[in-house]
DNA sequence: ACTAAAATTTAGGCACACCTAAATTTTAGT
DNA sequence: ACTAAAATTTAGGTGTGCCTAAATTTTAGT
């Protein structure tokens, strides 16, 4: 059986790997929030064990076993993520720390019964999509919404799941997955965005968010219309 | 935090001290399936944390903060083996060895959020009671199923949880937690109980259960009517 | 009361996953 | 191309919870 440890490293690879194709030993130990030292020894069991692929001093990617562990450990918490959102009504800034320690017990068969429940959901509750059970994910073309110039439209795809404070603010700002907003416009030097959730029926809801915040969301782009 | 280890241990101990109130070292290395010199090894950890109070070569006794997060943890076990059961229809045999697992990691919040959603129940699908938030467990006043004679009445109370094997069977049987039942005879030498479910709509569906079985469930006596 | 068997503890080790400090390798600036 | 800084790895150590083997204590039979 995979320890919790290695789960959490396969993880915290399969994110990484998707802004860098190799991760460096210094990115890893800052995500899972260990000394440096302490990654190089879990990746060199990890190598051993065959799950990643590992050059000194370059770093580490997922070999296909690797990558299929790390996919089954993401549906399990998404998967868990719904199911507290929905079944349980814990809010959705606080589903993932909960998720973080039921996806390493989550056994097969109960995955199953709350798959059947939840109605074979393809994405959490922050839109992230929740892989098949064969390890198939699905692929979105998408922009943050930081890449976005004025006048843009587009509808929130998803947004970061891990940082609780980050998710209370998104939802009073309605920044949810589904919404469609507008960029008004983009301020000089600081890169300000004003937004516009649309549709706008109460008229004059424009907003200010920064760099951080914008960064933070993804987005998929709509034609002009 | 405590452990896995030290709360999988001070469950162990409250639960053998119903029967012997000093817990053995070799009953509670039985029972957790380690050797005893690593029961020995915990116990020490356990009584310098002073959850136990422990005398060398004679055995361990819950200290009342030991008994209290023993209580916890059960307290954890017994909800979500009823969430299980009602929530997701996970079978009632299978339920025990789930709820090994999360009891451990499930938090407060959700541990309120369930008992909510669950209408606040006092016994688990075993009908093994469920300790209250604050440490307060009912006292019942049961008998052995085994300790009954010919002709009398009785209601199932509980039945233990924790063999798969013999689950399936009593639910095969429909011996189930508030089943009435009648000892119609004992026989000699085996002692082999034969038993009338009330109501007996069908007729004649008198069966015959050995020691082995009839000492896993817990009755009550009801007054001959 | 004595002794053999059973139960328990002590002693010494192992695997896991983390740490700090020191050594090595890579990188980036001149 | 060289060197200083940054990143990474190696070396050595910690705590937890398990193990086996050996020593000790308790128990039970005569």
């Amino acid at each position: 059986m995979n320890s919790q440890a290695v789960e959490d490293y396969l993880k915290a690879i399969y994110k990484l790997q998707s802004s860098q194709s190799m991760v460096v030993t210094s990115a890893l130990a800052d995500h899972l929030k260990v000394n440096p030292a302490s990654a190089t020894g879990m990746i060199k069991k990890l190598a051993d064990s065959n799950l990643v692929s590992y050059e000194r001093y370059q770093g580490v990617k997922l070999t296909p076993p690797g990558e299929k562990i790390a996919l089954e450990v993401i549906r399990h918490h998404r998967l868990i993520e719904l199911y507290l959102a929905e079944a349980l009504n814990v809010p959705w800034d606080q589903v993932h720390d909960e998720a973080e320690k039921w996806e390493h017990i989550l056994s097969e068969d109960l995955e199953d019964r709350i798959d059947k429940i939840l109605g074979y959901p393809t994405t959490d509750p922050h839109g992230a999509p929740i892989p098949s059970r064969d390890g198939n994910i699905e692929q979105r073309d998408t922009n943050l919404l930081s890449e976005l110039t004025q006048g843009d439209n587009a509808i929130i795809v998803e947004v970061s799941d891990d940082d609780t404070d980050m998710l209370r603010y998104l939802g009073k700002l309605q920044l949810y997955p589904q919404t469609n907003i507008q960029i008004i416009s983009i301020s000089p030097f600081d890169q300000l965005i004003t937004i516009r959730i649309i549709p706008n029926k109460d008229g004059n809801n424009d907003f200010v968010i920064g760099q951080k915040v914008a960064s933070s969301i993804l987005v998929s782009k709509l034609e002009e219309g």
